[in-house]
DNA sequence: GCACGATGTCAACACGCGTTGGCCAACAAG
DNA sequence: CTTGTTGGCCAACGCGTGTTGACATCGTGC
């Protein structure tokens, strides 16, 4: 058995090999969701043999929850206005999803949780865990806070929906800035309550 | 010309089968998506043999087109002024969803359209032909009307996703009729543009 | 009666899948 | 040198898939 050393030599592991079948796996998984992806496919993009997939995640299923591991990365909420709240949410989630091609985590989770019960759990967990306790803290309490909270992220999962999975042209017709004027108020009259 | 015998095994005209299939195929995609529902499987549910799927059919990719077709019904807004159309809208798509549980076109289409290239380009087309024309027709001209209308399907399909699909417990704690008080004003407002 | 088309079953084919296990090359340690 | 570990390839297995074609059954028109 190899000792870890304090003065450890740079030496190619396997982890960069790991690495490697997970974006593999993140890109497939994107553009094809769960099913249509193959171990083969992903082996063959990471320049790999399949069975090595088989060594490094077990199957093809821990594969896939490896890949969905995800941060929204939203930002701290608390001293932010309720005002400007829906117009940064809005340019926020259109930034995740133009920004960096390379990650594709986003699309990975939606694509997949609307056929896939095991995503459609982490969607779930996602939302209870990183997106209701930000929108929470922006609101005064109020018994209907989560379901306030749910509505709004309807509506941003509505616009990646209309925008990045179904391509309705009109949607894709706006800019980000277009976007985030139309569509702000929406979020802000749910915000708001009736 | 065959009678009806009770009693007696009245042998099934094609045009039975045929739909005895094609419900059977919509209730299997709406649940399992298209690349987990197995011809054989439908067939079992129609109590037919796999080799009626494509007799009748052709393949497995003509069964998904069949099961594709979908009328919105969606009602004359010719004479509706401008501020019900949100309330109205938002409760005829709750209305739909809910309504008939064997009627699971729409389920079938948004569960597809996901990773389907086919039934997104479906999606399009339904939300061109149908859609945008009958929200067009309450609205005054203006140039920005499609990507209104757009960002208005955005949101009746972000809620189709987080309360049918992903399940979100806090959206599916709503009522109907509390859906509609908390979402219609949000569909007012971009209607109504900012 | 008899042929015929409609309705349906059955067995098989070819293929791709996830997964397994054996083998190989490099290399570090004793 | 031997031994063990690591990172990797290769061939194969078992299974389920969409799809095909040969055969059975039965009501009905000539």
């Amino acid at each position: 058995m190899t000792e870890n050393e304090t003065g450890e030599r740079a030496r190619r592991t396997g982890e960069a090999t790991k690495a490697g079948i997970l974006a593999a796996a993140r890109a497939r998984f994107a553009r094809q969701g769960y099913e249509r992806t193959t171990i083969r496919a992903v082996a063959a993009d990471a320049g790999i043999d399949a069975s090595m997939v088989m060594r490094y995640f077990g199957s093809k299923e821990q594969l896939f929850e490896a890949a969905l591991t995800i941060d929204l990365q939203l930002p701290d909420l608390g001293g932010i206005p309720q005002q400007e709240l829906p117009a940064l949410l809005v340019r926020h989630f259109v930034a995740r999803w133009e920004g960096d091609p390379t990650d594709d985590a986003l699309l990975v989770l939606l694509r997949s949780a609307v056929t896939n019960e095991q995503a459609a759990a982490r969607m779930r967990d996602i939302f209870a865990r990183q997106v209701a306790p930000v929108i929470a803290t922006a609101l005064p309490p109020a018994p209907d806070v989560p379901q306030r909270a749910a509505l709004m992220s309807a509506q941003l999962l509505g616009l990646a929906l209309a925008r990045y999975l179904l391509r309705l042209p009109p949607a894709l017709a706006l800019t980000p800035a277009e976007v985030e004027r139309l569509y702000a108020p929406a979020l802000a009259a749910v915000l708001a309550g009736p």
